[in-house]
DNA sequence: TGTACATCAGTGAACGCGCGTTCACTGATGTAC
DNA sequence: TGTACATCAGTGAACGCGCGTTCACTGATGTAC
């Protein structure tokens, strides 16, 4: 009998979940705590499973019937960041590209996004440098799958036509790591000052346009 | 009495060492400790106060007279990754810039440099992303000192004489952090892989050039 | 130079605490007949 | 539909451990006379 069950309160209307759904539920319910526990600041690195088992409303022992081991959900965690920013392209490809100030304008999405997603990104900036190696080789991964979505993005809109699918790759990798670099620095500005966080925009908006300029330049050796 | 004093230990030739400076010996060896555990692989924010003081021979209480608290001799790191940074600077400087083939020698010289102070750059490149928000801070500081300080030898080197100081500022300020997104890549190819490693270096050469490209060509707004 | 006292870096024992992990258990869900 | 048994997600108590911090202390270095 669970001390507390939110995830398995219903209605009358509902149908009765089954054991596999209830499992799954928890397991969301753990991912969530560690995301809400290093959105407040925490750092991956200093959760302790107990913390996580507590913010989830579960025994410290139920975690197991999840996760090996906290870098078992660590993983999950970069999984998570690798689906929150394929959505990120997903979206943009939805919405279309701003007509006017294209880049200016992909900025400001960006920024929203990472916003709205903020534990998602603290997470992935954190560890991005350092966490534990498994982590950062997953989180690699993930950045080099979103910097080949983006090259094939690019390729598909027919921007820099001229360049090898292997410098396109290379470049979209540079934006990506700028990005992310970008996204520890948003995260860090202090709500309610906005001078601060337009100077800083419109730093990563001329970073990404010196890297674009680049590109248009690249001549394939 | 401590238990080892390694650091004491001297001729009959040599001065009395003064209390000043055998407590400064012990603060460095603290800090050297620190870095020896990180170097191991262990990440500053998961390192204890009395793994340290093990490491360097000294009892746990014996930290509280060099730093408040953990995070105190994290800063001191900083200050030391930033020493180190411009020590880079400085070297390259009195050795002049490879005639050929310029960029290429540089990044190997980086490379080499990188490898030789494993311990500081795998501190920095880690807790750049995200420790204590104040480290986190002290690296960004350190990351602007360098920025200026290379924006200052690329003017006094002529190169991009068209760029506006705000401008140089912004680009060095792109590349110190894709020198350091390289850093942490370098640190983590596993010895014994000079392909791989071969590959990553080249790839960083070239988003330099792209960089450096894009620098070529801008335009102030 | 010698003596008496002050300073203070480092000691080591002690504390209470939260940690990860184990274990036998419970009771709802699921299945076989 | 009803019954008997199997499964297994989650419980809660217990364990031993390393942690950060405190404290009175020691004894070498430093200073005043």
């Amino acid at each position: 009998m669970p001390a507390v069950k939110p995830a398995t309160a219903r209605t009358s209307e509902e149908p009765s979940p089954s054991r596999g759904e209830l499992k799954e539920r928890t397991r969301q319910r753990l991912i969530d705590a560690a995301l809400a526990l290093i959105g407040g600041g925490s750092g991956y690195t200093a959760l302790s499973l107990r913390e996580i088992t507590r913010q989830a409303g579960v025994a410290p022992a139920a975690f197991y019937r999840h996760f090996k081991d906290l870098d078992e959900l660590g993983l999950a965690l970069v999984e998570m960041g690798g689906v929150t920013l394929r959505r990120l392209l997903r979206e943009a490809r939805r919405d279309g590209i701003p007509p006017t100030d294209m880049l200016r304008g992909s900025v400001q999405i960006y920024q929203r996004f990472v916003a709205s997603r903020s534990e998602v990104f603290r997470f992935i900036a954190r560890e991005r440098g350092g966490g534990s190696r498994a982590i950062r080789n997953a989180i690699r991964t993930e950045e080099s799958h979103f910097a080949s979505e983006m090259a094939q993005d690019l390729r598909t809109l027919g921007t820099l036509p001229d360049l090898s699918s292997a410098s396109l790759q290379m470049i979209c990798g540079l934006i990506v790591a700028t990005m992310l670099n970008a996204a520890s620095d948003i995260l860090d500005v202090p709500s309610g000052r906005p001078k601060q966080e337009q100077e800083l925009l419109e730093n990563f908006v001329r970073q990404l346009r010196v890297i674009l300029l680049g590109a248009s330049r690249w001549r394939e050796t």
